[in-house]
DNA sequence: CCAAAAGTGTTGTGATTACACCCATGT
DNA sequence: ACATGGGTGTAATCACAACACTTTTGG
């Protein structure tokens, strides 16, 4: 018969993995320590978990604290566990994986970690096993997409069908079809066609779009079928 | 800046939710306690983890001493961390589903508890949040086995087509019809039929089939569009 | 020889892809 | 006027559901 007692201390934490995009690209924050240990690497935020508070609520503090943002797009990812995993104490660290509105990201002030974006695809070396954290998070993200119509947390509130589009084409680093694309995030129901046009990247200039938010709510699983088939893929980007 | 120093003692557990196939039904193990507190409570069977290993560790090790059972496929789920979720200690529980041969199941000898399958709609109230945790892996159970092959866990090495479609049946509370759910499953390659057939439940008799391991294990994904659109449910079952 | 369940063949429908075409506009 | 990217139309194809049909065998 199993007692509490024989538990060591174990300490528990989470960690972030905050996604955004700009740029045609699609983001991660990343904090740089400005204290030690570990002073000047690189590493997701985290935190560890207080008395009265569940990870979710630990997560949403971090994510406040770093970024100024509440009612962020946040899901739990995974709980890492391996003794070794921090090398400093033996702690055991859910992660989150959230996704934000680049813009509406303001930095707070702190001393203490310096936050850079980073390209998805062009991180730096992350302490501890905050590589894996990422690494599943982009599956995980790649996965749900494909079947849930969450990648709008990551777009502003007016946002044109070819930034959709590109967007989607970065998470899969594939091209899809225009026509069809649009076809196909119409049939949703999700979009609301504004009346002004986005003219910056086009002559012709690309329509805005709001999202249907009492549709989204309510039926999170409209979009079947965007990326279910590698068939869907018309040829692997190789620039 | 935070501090580990800043967190009161916090207890890890494990929590497994077994499922097994019998009867033609999913069922659920769960125990019944045998020592206080909580004795005559139903649970999930669950521990705490232990200093020098992972929860994943903790669960298998967990599920070994309940049913015998080593290199049986399990998944984590969850963590559930709520303050007051388990009302004598502060505990966060990471929760595993784990799908085993009913079959190769034996009761390890044991007073701490009594063992008892449920079927899955039919269990008895459980203490803390374990009910949650359940219904969390029969919708993650659901979810997955529309796309990944892995209902094949349940069953025993050798299985029949039939037998395979009443578990999807169960599974959705659905009806399929043979002649489509028969194409699907050869068109995965990854059957491998028999020379015998199963006698009991026909007079004509249904052939037997093997898993092919080395496609299971290289293409987890292998079953897409099974049970994907409402419209492939011919008629909810009323029964 | 008939009932009952396994297993196969076939057809219509609807979704999807690929691609041609039209549109609006800044230079 | 023409290049450029937004947006629409459409034919061919494919996957799928539905269901009729054949097979096997115990009673």
């Amino acid at each position: 018969m199993k007692h509490y007692l024989d538990q060591k201390r174990i300490l528990n934490a989470v960690d972030c993995i905050i996604f955004g995009y700009a740029e045609d690209e699609i983001k991660l924050l990343v904090i740089q320590r400005g204290f030690e240990p570990f002073k000047g690497k690189w590493s997701l935020v985290g935190g560890f978990v207080k008395e009265n508070e569940s990870t979710e609520d630990a997560a949403s503090r971090v994510l406040k604290n770093l970024t100024g943002l509440d009612g962020v797009y946040m899901e739990q990812l995974h709980t890492f566990s391996e003794p070794g995993r921090d090398t400093l104490e033996r702690t055991i660290s859910t992660a989150y994986f959230a996704l934000i509105d680049i813009k509406k990201y303001k930095q707070q002030l702190s001393d203490d970690y310096n936050p850079v974006w980073f390209p998805i695809n062009q991180t730096p070396n992350l302490i501890f096993d905050h590589h894996k954290m990422v690494e599943l998070a982009k599956k995980k993200l790649r996965d749900k997409a494909s079947l849930h119509p969450l990648l709008f947390e990551l777009l502003p509130n007016k946002f044109t069908i070819p930034q959709l589009k590109n967007l989607y084409e970065c998470l899969y680093d594939a091209e899809f079809d225009k026509g069809n694309f649009s076809r196909k995030m119409h049939s949703s129901g999700l979009l609301v066609k504004q009346k002004d046009k986005e003219r910056h990247t086009s002559k012709k200039g690309a329509f805005y779009y709001k999202l249907n938010l009492r549709k989204y709510n309510s039926n999170l699983h409209a979009i079947l079928n965007l990326v279910s088939k590698p068939d869907n893929l018309k040829s692997r980007k190789t620039k």
